[in-house]
DNA sequence: TTGTAGGCGTTATCAT
DNA sequence: ATGATAACGCCTACAA
């Protein structure tokens, strides 16, 4: 029913054996280049197309790599995606999409799906609620490799890619410091998520570094979403002295904390100034620009697919490479 | 190398056969339930695993779609392949993506890979730039069937899940109408794609009905992005009279004319009204928020995967079927 | 240079 | 109820 035709069909019509096809077809050398043409020439005329399928079951691999991340429908992921897809679809792979939704269980079934796929390569951004990583073990047992990108998990024979996010977390300070700012608060994301602490640390980094104190309260801990952050700025605004500035860990929260903050009358960035994170589209088009941090997503899954195909080419030992991705503030007016 | 263990190695263990070891597994009737039970414990213990392409090769059946976009960082198609994959998943299907880049030999070559992939069925929004057909045809040929979405191709024996773009067109200028406007400006898209043909089609529907007249020059046809949109309204407004209203097919357009607005020193929505089109996420946090149509893309990929399961269920017939959602029109600040 | 044969892991069709 | 065997489409020793 399917792509009918096979190397049997070619090897009939020439009479020769399915075996000489099969040479001709993958430029084995030990063919003469007479039979080599005549079976081109007919794996053409009859439309000839080479089952993945039988390929992948004889060789054990499948040219297949599974991506498994929260939501695909989020600009960061997508973006991500679409690095990796373009950079592995050139050689030969294809990528098959899962989504975690965030959940430790969801995850798990992704991977036992993706391994009985016999996926070759398994790129992953772990999900913020899982504590258990035994299906990250499993995985390696299978001796299929893993690419972590932005969310790791720490663990032995593993490649990971991933930003510098205590620099960004630095830089963003820094910015805001150099710009006048003296009162810097910091909205973070959920700490099951290091990439949150990892922030952190580069905010605090930044203060100590230029001698400015981080009073009590000034790090609000919540979601990464618009509520959070109006919920944080009727806090944070409260404080005596407020914050003259917000670092948010997130592009969301950095928009509620905005809202909130014009809605109580104060200007931006004259009263207050926001960065902050991730350089969400919406940040750019924005009456009022926000400045953020990018994270060149694209670039991410370049990367990570690149770090792949460097292990599939050395099969013998498990790479365990780290790319690290240099931040890039986005210095707009909600800043300046 | 892989994951090893067979059904074999659960057969010489249990001093059976393979042939029952399947059985087993498949819940096959003609088995004891003693002989099951020990398989499924020792199944168990082992750790043993599928190897779905084996079974793949076997039946003809990957359990594997493809589906095809121009870009998958579009927020558009990220929720619609969200849709897809959420309803697919259960059912135990996987998604392949791939990016067409609006290039018509990319798509071919996504095809042909896709084919190769031996995939059960093709989810495609097709590249504006596609002039030729063929490869169509080809994937149906190889009794692959094809569900459209969003941007379709019209050809027989293939399922359509669109927008009523139309419908939305109508419902977007009547808002305008009902509203006050008098002048009504159209920027529309790309006309190699219908849907920018049909929401036109309906714009103009709106105004006959209506008793609205298009003067000259009403109708600016573009590119979707922000620069058009900016250059659309330099032209537009140098018109007499000069429009009270703008309905775009594109959000970004709608932006771009939004920022040219005021950068003339014309209030919105007060001067000029203005709707969009997509429900793009930064629309709503603008601080006008923008009016915009709806499109579901989640579910619009909800359904396309629905029709295609419908269609894999009775692998007789190719359905023809054609679903049209409709748009939901979001009405913000740009147009009261 | 080409053919033969076996195997990748599974299921389905015969027998038994 | 179970076993033996063939087949899915391809590749690759090994033999000729």
């Amino acid at each position: 029913m399917r792509g009918k035709i096979t190397i049997y069909d070619i090897a009939k019509k020439l009479n020769i054996t399915a075996a000489t096809v099969s040479r001709a077809l993958n430029n084995n050398p030990k063919i003469s280049e007479a039979t080599r043409k005549k079976v081109l020439a007919m794996a053409n005329e009859m439309h000839y197309e080479q089952n993945k399928l039988a390929l992948a079951l004889k060789s054990g691999k499948s040219n297949t790599v599974g991506v498994v991340v929260p939501f695909i429908d989020r600009n960061f992921f997508s973006s991500i995606i679409r690095g990796i897809e373009e950079e592995l679809y050139p050689k030969g792979y294809h990528v098959i999409i899962c989504q975690s939704q965030e959940d430790e269980k969801k995850e798990l079934k992704n991977f036992n799906a993706l391994l009985n796929a016999q996926i070759d390569g398994l790129m992953v951004s772990v999900s913020k609620n899982t504590k258990n990583f035994d299906h990250f073990d499993h995985v390696l047992q299978k001796k299929v490799p893993i690419i972590f990108f932005d969310r790791k998990v720490d663990m032995k024979g593993v490649s990971t890619v991933t930003l510098d996010d205590f620099q960004a977390g630095y830089e963003a300070t820094k910015h805001l410091i150099v710009n006048g700012s003296k009162r810097i608060a910091h909205l973070s994301g959920d700490w099951a998520l290091d990439i949150y602490q990892r922030r952190m640390a580069g905010y605090k980094q930044a203060l100590v570094d230029h001698n400015i104190k981080c009073p009590k309260g000034y790090v609000v801990k919540g979601q990464s979403d618009i509520h959070a952050g109006k919920k944080a700025v009727k806090k944070l605004m409260k404080l005596n002295p407020r914050p003259d500035a917000i670092f948010s860990a997130s592009d969301f929260a950095a928009l509620g904390a905005i809202q909130q903050l014009k809605e109580m009358g104060l200007r931006i960035p004259e009263d207050v100034k926001v960065v902050g994170f991730s350089n969400e589209p919406f940040t750019k088009f924005m009456e009022l620009p926000i400045t953020t941090v990018d994270q060149s997503p694209m670039k991410m899954g370049k990367m990570a697919a690149e770090v792949f195909l460097e292990q599939v080419k050395n099969t013998k030992v498990l790479l365990e490479k780290s790319v690290v991705i240099e931040p890039k503030l986005k210095i707009r007016k909600s800043s300046l």
